[in-house]
DNA sequence: CATGAATGAGTGTTCATTCAT
DNA sequence: TATGAATGAACACTCATTCAT
């Protein structure tokens, strides 16, 4: 957008190389000449833009991360459902990691672990996008949408934690191709579980019965943590 | 069991230097000298036993992941239904991480994200894991007990990513004093989703159509997660 | 004096810079950088003016040896006696490194030492400061008012090396605030070493002996610093 | 004397391959790469002997400092008055210098500038001799061998000044082949000054008045240095 | 078995110096 | 002139690994 000064542009033109070679090597394994090679730039130019090899490490996530956040706060603008925030979240991240594959690498393979990484300044956006998510859920919760025994960090670390699986399979594996088909499964996975639902069928016959007692409620119920839904206690007149 | 001679026990007694040191500096910053010095073995005597220092980090799953494995198989045979399966394996991860921090350590910052570990032997243990969570899955929807939509490998991804977040957050944060304690949690929101079920309140709904008064079906879903539902109190008239 | 063109000023600016930075980080340590910075121009304008670093480091002496070269010499112009211009030498160079600590500290403890120093035109005023001094002794030998058994050399190491000793020790330790103040020890020590001379002694009692007045070798001996020695005065008969 | 550990050769071993390679190349220019081809060890095994080429550079006075600071206490044990110390001093510093070359040079144009040296354990040896010097010079005052307005502190630095102006001298310029030649020369500078003593002649003048014939007051003057001026012989006629 | 001792190989980092503008 | 930007050339230091004893 804005013209960029010239040294802006050797900076990005480096974190660029950073991301690809780290990405590629590791972080131990890759050189700063290595690094240097694929900027195309000396060593020492390398150092009049990052101070250290780990600077340079920490410094990949920077503009990405912060736009990253923006793009996703702007289009959770527009959404009102809960449910809707969350797979645009799950959304917004496959499809981020999934074109950004080294950037993934390095994310998931680097930075995640590294405990300087927490301390770093660059780490704040990740907290962002992070306290983000918790306030969706919370707000789902509020709002009735979700469960009120929800736990909003759990499933955050549900959300996060399956993406994180996901791109990291993807990573080392190379496995699925295209990470972002799996949002809608993810989304409802986180929605709505795996157990089958029997209690519609009963829903059903129910209705049909719309009349005298009822029935296998009980036996859904017995079932071990049908926590929600219970059957409304038969009631004779 | 069977007395080990006694090389075996110096290997071990490496082992376990090499998990407690490698977990507290990680592996690049942790030198052979630090693994010799908490061994109380001389750096030579290291290379007796395993012929490099990547072998060595290679090999601290080892036993560990072999037994860990037994037990959990042990367990799932006494258990007949999917959810309960799916509950053991999460739970025993857990338990397991809870009670071995250096391990933890070790497999989620150090060997997870490493590409050549993948292709080492002692990854079968973990796999095999994998798969055996995998097994789980699909029996559960071969036998109706999860939805026969459900994605074994997405779910697997949930639950392993899952808990590794978890495990990671516990590892970088020292967050979570207790991570065996989120495992009814965690089942459950695999299970059953965060998605507040409206069924629920058509059933009360009809329910209060088809007979006079009402229920407190409202209450009862704000009671904080009712996980083990109390069976309908037979009420006679 | 005459006016300056702007580039000797640069150049002396600079000249100045190096001066202090190198006389409080040292030479090696001392980066151009550090001089650039303290003389307010960038490093390229340095090599503008000096061809490298050591050329900068070389041309500190310049003009103010030369100075003081020339000082020194109308001093000495107008003294007659050895003695005198001994103990103004030994004032000069006392004074000068007192009141120009960074020049006092680049002099001893980087220039004085370096062989390639030796080798540079600049030297050549040190060199000649030193061959004045030689001067005044082998005139103070001539003129009998030194002993002729002198050694010159010995004498002008004495001298300087008294002085540059403790010029280092100000220098390293901050000791002797003033260190012109020992001007007058040392030209007497240089003058009249350090024995008690029991001549006088026995000059006292020989005039005593052989005559019947008499003398102050007593207030003489008495007297603090007897440093030349004076004539006896008149006598009569 | 005693069996050296095979680690205490190495390490003298490098030790004077370091003062050799320090000597003539300087610090800062020799790298341990020369330090390790003169010593005839790999780089590495100079860091398991001394932690850095600092280091390595300060632990080159150690031994011989401290045998030098012995023998000169051995031999000042015998010696009763104070001009004799103070031969004895000069003449074992010069000797040393002269006989250890590679440590005169870095002990003069290496360590003697070293801020950082002042505040290392090995520069206490150095101290140590320093302030032997000056209780020597105390002592003769105290026993009137030396005038009581004597400054210990000047005479001190007059002394190794000298000597130190002197090594430096023969250091960078070859000069005086023989450096302790100069000890006696010295030694009578030191104690005696450089101005002749018209004492003498007023000794001579007065006898001459006292008596007939003459005194050899020349012959007196002409005499190689009359360090202890022997009392004129009565001489009666 | 155990290890003290030695080292080969490698790399991050610094900085004096250059030059197009 | 003045300098921002770039870099070539070095080097201290580390550490996994080896091997004679």
């Amino acid at each position: 957008m804005t013209a960029q000064p010239k040294s802006n542009i050797r900076k990005a033109q480096i974190l660029q190389a950073a991301e690809r070679v780290f990405a590629q090597k590791g972080y131990q394994e890759a050189t700063i000449s290595d690094v240097a090679r694929q900027a195309k730039v000396s060593e020492a130019t390398i150092y009049e833009y990052f101070s250290s090899k780990e600077e340079l490490l920490f410094s990949i996530p920077g503009e990405t991360a912060r736009r990253g956040k923006e793009n996703l706060e702007n289009i959770l603008r527009f959404l009102r459902r809960a449910a809707d925030k969350i797979r645009a979240v799950i959304h917004h991240y496959l499809l981020f990691y999934e074109t950004h594959p080294d950037y993934a690498s390095v994310a998931m393979l680097i930075l995640k672990q590294n405990r300087k990484f927490l301390e770093v300044e660059a780490y704040q956006d990740v907290r962002e996008l992070s306290r983000l998510i918790l306030n969706v859920i919370e707000e789902g919760i509020r709002s009735g949408e979700f469960k009120s025994d929800t736990n909003p960090y759990l499933v955050r670390s549900a959300i996060l934690g399956t993406i994180e699986h996901l791109v990291i399979r993807r990573v080392l594996l190379g496995k699925p191709e295209k990470l972002a088909d799996s949002t809608d499964q993810l989304t409802e996975l986180i929605m709505g579980g795996i157990v089958a639902r029997r209690e519609e069928k009963v829903l059903n016959l129910r209705i049909s019965l719309g009349a005298e007692e009822n029935p296998e409620g009980t036996v859904l119920l017995a079932e071990k943590k049908a926590k929600s839904p219970r059957p409304p206690k038969s009631q004779t007149k």
